[in-house]
DNA sequence: TTTTGGTGAAACTAAAATGGTTACATCGAG
DNA sequence: CTCGATGTAACCATTTTAGTTTCACCAAAA
């Protein structure tokens, strides 16, 4: 793979200027904290509106948080973006030679113990809001 | 992303295939259980053999384990095929605005919180053994 | 010693994902 | 009505991945 794509830690950044701004927030604006076109943020606001994170303000602009920021965690964050396909971390390769006796039986072995350790990684996500992470941005300054 | 390269289902099953066969095994053999080709195994054998998983016998051919089946983790594997990049899962974006207060802070708190994502994850690979795989996976027959 | 089977590596291809850009129709507030 | 902003579409370049063909080299067995 490489690393996950560079959207969640984006929407990530995103979410937490909604959190700390008072008032809406234009995607020229975000993606000056970003670093980046806003054409991208927009795309990115997108998922998250359609996960029901964020709302934009038609014609006038301006994205916010339809949530409290402290129910909003990192595994919802991470879901909205659709960084993994089909909510798999982890590819089951393989159709497999049945004939053989570990192609025949390793894929459902191996994709119970991958399920497992993909439920820790996001029991992790979900255990940290949108409100801790502005928290600590916060108490950083 | 998307999802986790299939390099590491394959080197667990051929990892398999070597803990459970009494001689070694040539790409071509573990190529057909895998049904790919004997390129792509050799490829994979090859960063396995870097991590000292196993080893190769020159000129007559076949791998085989250089460890006990015990004692290798599916967390020495994963690191072994090298499916991301630097060890790091996630993806620390951004060189974002540092005037401002999200943007010069998030990093590192976003960075703090997916290392800690990496770890349960990573942890709960090095709790599977190839000894239990190849045991559920004969088990199913 | 010659044959044979297998490895390792290079060179290429094709597909997909990613991040980025430009352009433009559309919508609402002022 | 005008202006600013959104939401898309249409591209593009880069990178990763999986797969294939080819071939030099090596060691064991005939």
């Amino acid at each position: 793979m490489k690393k996950i794509s560079s959207r969640f830690s984006v929407a990530v950044h995103i979410l937490s200027l909604l959190a700390l701004s008072p008032s809406p927030c234009t995607s020229e604006f975000i993606a000056e904290s970003v670093k980046t076109n806003p054409v991208i943020i927009r795309r990115i606001i997108g998922k998250l509106k359609k996960a029901g994170l964020v709302n934009v303000r038609p014609g006038a602009g301006g994205a916010y948080l339809t949530k409290e920021k402290d129910e909003i965690t990192l595994l919802d964050v991470y879901r909205a973006v659709e960084v993994v396909e089909e909510d798999e971390l982890f590819h089951h390769h393989e159709n497999p030679n049945p004939k053989c006796p570990v192609g025949a039986n390793i894929e459902s072995v191996f994709r119970s113990k991958m399920l497992q350790a993909q439920m820790v990684l996001e029991r992790e996500l979900a255990n940290v809001t949108l409100g801790q992470m502005v928290t600590e941005i916060s108490e950083k300054n």
